[in-house]
DNA sequence: GCCGATTTGTCCGTATGTATC
DNA sequence: CGATACATACGGACAAATCGG
């Protein structure tokens, strides 16, 4: 809100978004943007870089910027970006509900540091959560949080949103987030939570968050029913 | 080669993955870093941000830039950008050989634009190619290519690298790619073309790539044996 | 094929704001 | 409070690609 790249961002993105600069049409020109929105040229060119890299358009040395956004023609779950999984659900018009299924204190051993990324000895609190969409058990979320970074967490907040817990209770922001995405073969576990219908694979997406300071302090293993998965790129060739 | 804030770009992160700047560690503040490239403040920052863009780095406000990077335990299939399946394959030390399954001239219909993004009557090149990695039948590559994009192109080339062609001899350079990844069932041709062992799902990737003209010329679907399948992607929370 | 106008791409130097310590 | 460090914004300069006359 602060940003005036980012407003600038925002309001292009929402010209294309509803249509008033349609696929494969050429933007204004910069000099004719720069004036439109009373801002230096570098500013407006850092809210096009934002619109490049989120797939909105794609710059043409010497002749224009190109729209090549194309309206999504399916609920997509996730689009790049960090959304908790309140936010995802609204964006794609679905009822949600959450399921706290473990919640407890734990010691980072081998194994667990292995699958995370944290320290062996780091103490952390283990929440196990059913995600339901629509009245499906769509999604079994296992996420680890490093303890000292979550004082306060319970497991009725849990069930509520812990992004709003932190966000708003703690102050600690969501910065970045890493993820990672495989096909695996649905655990027992699985089958027992979410309502798979004989399906037995699973997407995995595992997330680890960092806040702020840089600390990771979330790594969630989130398993997809994979026939209600689909995850959104945008990627851009680095110049070798 | 040519832009300096690559440069720097590629200076830093060699720095980071070699372990000269170690996970958690700060790099040198800004006003050092611009002394020791001989570079203006504002062309590090897009240095800078780029390695953040990338999940190498995350920059701390009035504080200094932390090191977030972890080198990857594991061969991951795609860690974001674009690489063609020879890159892909090469970077993760796996033996690769390409089979041409179809090639043959077409023309968009209702189905094939709806699947692809393509509009209907568009001319089209479909080319299907098996990959296997170490042997393994892995992949199924269903790609469609915009016919007057391609002059030239033959079943003998998309046997070899259909990638090294675009940019080497037709001069066309891939800028933009979309991705999109699902899960789903294996079809029959699946089961026929690929050593699935049993397994009766596929992870979806769908790509549709952009030239330098921001026509998109290219779109692939690539059904991947699940258990060999492994996507990666770095997310920074927009300013809301 | 050349030239000039337009448009995007890169880089610099400076100023100001804001968070951390 | 002051020093340090990152964040935003401005204005100017030049390079490179495209297109039309």
């Amino acid at each position: 809100m602060k940003a005036l790249y980012d407003a600038i961002f925002r309001d292009i993105r929402a010209n294309i978004e509803d249509g008033t600069y349609p696929y494969q049409s050429f933007l204004p020109s910069e000099s004719v943007l720069v004036k439109a929105y009373g801002c230096s040229h570098n500013t407006l060119r850092r809210a096009l870089s934002l619109l490049r890299d989120q797939g909105y358009v794609q710059p043409i040395h010497g002749k224009g910027v190109r729209v090549i956004y194309q309206p999504a023609e399916r609920a997509s779950f996730t689009v790049g970006g960090i959304e908790s999984f309140a936010e995802t659900s609204a964006r794609n018009h679905l009822s949600s509900s959450t399921e706290v299924g473990a919640f407890e204190h734990v010691v980072a051993d081998e194994r667990v540091a292995a699958a995370t990324g944290y320290a062996v000895g780091d103490k952390l609190v283990y929440v196990e959560r059913v995600r339901r969409l629509n009245g499906v058990a769509a999604i079994l979320d296992r996420s680890y949080f490093l303890d000292e970074q979550v004082p306060g967490l319970t497991a009725e907040i849990a069930g509520q949103s812990i992004y709003n817990f932190l966000e708003n209770e703690l102050g600690c922001i969501v910065a970045m987030g890493k993820r990672t995405i495989t096909v695996e073969r649905a655990t027992h576990h699985d089958k027992e939570m979410l309502d798979l219908n004989g399906i037995d694979y699973v997407a995995v997406m595992t997330t680890q968050a960092f806040n702020a300071q840089g600390i990771m302090f979330e790594c969630t293993q989130s398993h997809h029913r994979p026939d209600m998965f689909c995850f959104r790129d945008t990627a851009v060739r680095s110049t070798v």
